[in-house]
DNA sequence: CTGTTAGCGCATTCAC
DNA sequence: GTGAATGCGCTAACAG
């Protein structure tokens, strides 16, 4: 079973060439005959030989090989992203190690130590928590270009793509000002991202720009999940002046509020505004509950695969922060829960 | 910015040594000098020495690299899957080639080719709809091991990682009968692949065993999709002898079939018993809605990825057929929607 | 147009 | 214990 491996020598002998020829013709030079170049096409079919590209990389020390290593791919939203970049690698003639982090830096360090070994030319990160500039400095030191996703790494100069958090978070206020909201709140997340951050100075500026309050209390931070989010409702809920909307750090934690809201016996989308970011939750699952603040994460991963190959290729490691932007999306809210309910007022 | 890079030889120069007890060091032998391998470590790490594996590899003529193959990681099923594998993978030392091939055969066939050029030492196939075993044949018979997961190529003989959908179908079946249900329906998916064939037979299997029709007439075939599902039942529904419960080909057809029944006033769950098999959407989407048959999609892809990396090692091509077990999970069903309900008529 | 020669970075004999 | 030589499969100069 075991194929004795056929190699260009092979291939030349029994087309009765020599080495180099057989190798023009793999790259489709015009500096051979076509008669040699059919016969020697021939003989590979013939022989089933592969063509060794390692041992090209090598002798040519350079590589079409990419790093893709991503935080948690069982995310959907990460997966989306990961696919997108798939796309425009494959298509454009590269292939990539692709490696899932779990969130976990020194995992995530190991694997790109690894990748470095086998010789990738160029890294896309979307970083595990945690991830710090010293872990990625020697790579980006070493000459290797490497593009950040989603998320960002402070102090580290290297090209990013990461979506636009502010922009989103001031729309989602608007639209509950729009809806007739006075008093909203910002739900879920740990201040320690750079994330949390941008997200809340959206909510901040555009709480301000309104006139109205943001502050503090207001401001009612917990894990970014689903539990998390029950917890920081009931929190709000327990106030004197309760809000009457609330922006959510993401839509796990939005879906968490929404859990807390209706255990309260409040309809969330009816008796209480709930936006939250669309991170988490992919949003063909088809719970039509919420408006949400979206990214393309597809679109992100394309645009962050294009912006490695194009510093691949071109050598050129100008520092470029892509900003992608998003939208609201606004779904019909709430589904049966909200029709029963309105059936049963209107009754 | 782009350092000249340092092999063996810069290191063996810097330290003092020959080319080869740089090498020996490198792979830990023991017949090397504590002072020397001191010495050579600290250089290592002063240069910033990275080790060629490619170059290794091509002298040895093998690799630690496997690839992966799959057919939708937007389904959070298959990036399940493939994280599972992702985690022995990387825990053997080794590194995956990962590639979406998008349910496209041709794009899989190219990516396929890729990494055997790339010298990977493995593949790991949830394969695209439409693969047929020609198109594995001359990778098999080059004598790289292949393990095909989550779905099966008919008339190739390779190992396989397969989820039990007789069984499921089967233990829904009867679930669905220890309700009191007595006509029960199955929804959606195509006949002409071997996954529906296989759940059909459990479904007919155990309509017979326990004495109940389970003829043409109450299998409604249709895309495997949530739109397939809401057209499959509302054929269901306009039959004259109505069934009371169905078992869905997948979970995207029953969302869709509890649309339908939402949309005909009939409470899913509630006053349609209804099951589905868990292909599509992720569990911890929340949407409690449905009894689902699932099975481990992290345990399948760990298993597939043991069964390759066994195989590399070994040399051995026996083909095991693995089959995953599945099991029944009941939801604390329908959530807000149906409390409503219950609450309304108890009111 | 085609053949010859010489490495790419490493691991593996075999002498020393 | 260590060093010199050889080749993995391929490409890049040159010759012819």
């Amino acid at each position: 079973m075991k194929q004795p491996k056929v190699t260009v020598v092979d291939v030349a002998r029994a087309a009765g060439v020599s080495k180099s020829t057989v190798s023009l013709v793999l790259q489709g030079s015009s500096l051979v005959n076509e008669a040699t170049r059919a016969r020697v096409g021939a003989v590979i079919r013939e022989l089933g030989y592969v063509y060794n590209r390692s041992a090209a990389n090598l002798r040519q020390s350079k590589s079409k090989i990419v790093g893709i290593v991503v935080n948690d791919l069982t995310n959907s939203f990460f997966a989306e992203l990961a696919v997108g970049m798939d796309m425009v690698v494959q298509s454009a003639g590269y292939i990539q190690f692709m490696a899932n982090s779990a969130e976990n830096a020194d995992r995530q360090a190991e694997v790109i130590a690894s990748m470095r070994e086998h010789g990738m030319a160029g890294l896309i990160l979307s970083p595990a928590r945690g991830t710090t500039a010293a872990d990625l400095r020697p790579l980006v030191d070493s000459g290797i270009p490497v593009v950040l996703v989603a998320r960002n790494v402070p102090g580290l100069k290297v090209s990013s793509v990461v979506s636009d958090g502010h922009a989103g978070a001031a729309a989602a206020v608007q639209h509950l000002i729009d809806l007739g909201h006075r008093r909203i709140a910002f739900l879920g997340g740990f201040n320690d991202t750079a994330v949390f951050d941008e997200r809340m100075r959206g909510y901040r500026d555009a709480m301000h720009e309104a006139g109205l309050n943001g502050s503090d209390e207001l401001v009612f931070s917990s894990a970014p999940s689903r539990a998390g989010g029950v917890a920081a409702v009931e929190r709000l809920l327990s106030t004197a002046d309760r809000p009457t909307a609330a922006l959510c750090f993401n839509d796990a934690v939005a879906f968490g509020a929404c859990d807390g809201l209706r255990s309260a016996r409040i309809e969330p989308g009816v008796d209480f505004g709930v936006i939250g970011f669309d991170d988490v939750i992919e949003a063909k699952t088809a719970v039509p509950a919420l408006t949400t603040v979206s990214v393309d994460p597809q679109g992100m991963g394309r645009r962050a695969a294009q912006l490695l190959l194009k510093q691949i290729n071109s050598g050129d490691f100008e520092h470029e922060a892509l900003v992608a932007s998003v939208r609201l999306v606004v779904r019909e809210s709430c589904g049966a829960a909200q029709r029963m309910k309105r059936e049963a007022v209107t009754a």
